[in-house]
DNA sequence: TAAATAGTGTCTCTAAGACAATATAGA
DNA sequence: TCTATATTGTCTTAGAGACACTATTTA
């Protein structure tokens, strides 16, 4: 930021790109686009583009992230959004400098992307199968993945994954999948509605989370972010 | 990333800032340069610069570092950097479009930063004084500082800011200062010893942390980079 | 001596983990 | 009936917080 002598500086193209996650069928799963145009025609990557003259990467985001989703903008202002990291590799485009912007973005589980435009080439896929993307899409949705696994244990964000109403087996699911491990579930529920402002209470009927099984109890995301103390993982680390 | 459109991109300019902070005298210290072209002449900045044409943000990173403060490229190599996030709001350079990856270091108390070129311009700043600082600093400045905050807690990072050989005191110093609290000696000190691969233990003789008192025993960084369970500050929350 | 820091030991309380037992649904 | 989920409750244990006490240095 120092040196400045403005029209000498090497110039870049800013991209975003987006690690959008939903849990659908006990699976994790993420939104992939299929390439219509070389470099990495076919193949599968994650949703994106190009930032906008006037727009902030955050902007852009969360205006990709309606495009290719095809909710409403005014429902994806709505949607958390959070910065992962930027990727700057010099070779990570065949043909040009492009530094990309990645975010995540956790949404309850939704129909198949619909609308026009870019949401036609987009499908939810589960993350096993999210393999070989395009570019150096691999290594940000690894990257994506760590970050909300760790999210989870500290703040209440895995209430973003659930419908405004969801039962504390559904929560605890989230968890699970993204986890991948067991919980236990009277420990669980024990911690989460031991923490003020995780869950809130909801009057209306109770409902079933897996067809089979006593109604549960239904809730929706309370006011608080953070979680103190945190909800570990067990088996103590996993880096 | 999807349309693509060689040369139709809005181009860029893409920048590193840097918060790098030291622990000298029981205070946060931060490293700035004050800038001497305009915009915002005259006024303290985090170091920082363009990208090279073949550099990614990282590299283009610990470049900058050892610059700003004197050290050899090689010293630099080893020092703790840490993406923090990027800053892309259309209007943060009062003259063009901007892009700035910033990054956070975690230096032991060194001397003051010598050497030719924009190292002479750099100084070590109490963090209370580091404000209106030019561009969008003063928010990453402050965002530098929740985030050390906030990885002190569940990294072994503290390490970072510690000379090769410490006392136990030394860092929980380091802890104090950061976060802006008292700990009871004997509980840290519980916890720290009890954290395999936080801290090991080193022969050579003692040494005393604040002049007076019984001499401390010394020990180096571990191996481990995650602390299990965490290391919680007091007081529950911070936000 | 007093003051400051290092280090040991102890007690309490919270919260996590394990798990038993009961309740209510569908197949 | 059996099975799956929800919900309540209990017991044990790890770990954090508070704090007393000793040890060793400088002023």
């Amino acid at each position: 930021m120092q040196r400045y002598d403005p029209g000498a500086f090497p110039p870049f193209a800013v991209t975003v790109d987006l690690a959008v996650f939903t849990v659908r069928e006990g699976a994790l799963h993420v939104l992939l686009v299929e390439r219509g145009q070389e470099p990495y025609r076919g193949a599968w990557a994650l949703p994106g583009g190009f930032l906008l003259p006037d727009e902030s990467a955050e902007t852009a985001a969360r205006r990709e992230l309606a495009e290719e989703t095809g909710l409403s903008e005014r429902t994806a202002a709505g949607l958390h959004l959070e910065q992962l990291r930027t990727y700057s590799e010099p070779d990570r485009d065949p043909r040009m400098r492009v530094v990309s912007v990645a975010f995540t973005a956790l949404l309850p589980d939704l129909p198949e992307p619909r609308g026009g435009g870019d949401a036609a080439r987009a499908r939810w896929t589960p993350l096993g199968r999210a393999t070989r993307l395009a570019f150096d899409h691999d290594r940000i949705l690894a990257d994506a993945h760590d970050r909300i696994g760790a999210k989870l244990e500290y703040t209440c964000l895995a209430t973003a994954f659930c419908p405004p109403r969801f039962t504390l087996g559904e929560l605890r699911q989230v968890y699970e999948t993204v986890w991948g491990v067991e919980l236990d579930r009277p420990n669980f529920r024990r911690k989460v509605l031991a923490t003020p402002g995780f869950v809130e209470a909801v009057e209306g009927g109770p409902r079933r989370t897996g067809g089979r099984g006593k109604p549960a109890a239904l809730y929706r995301a309370g006011s608080a972010s953070a979680l103190h103390p945190p909800l570990m993982r067990p088996e103590g680390r996993q880096p």
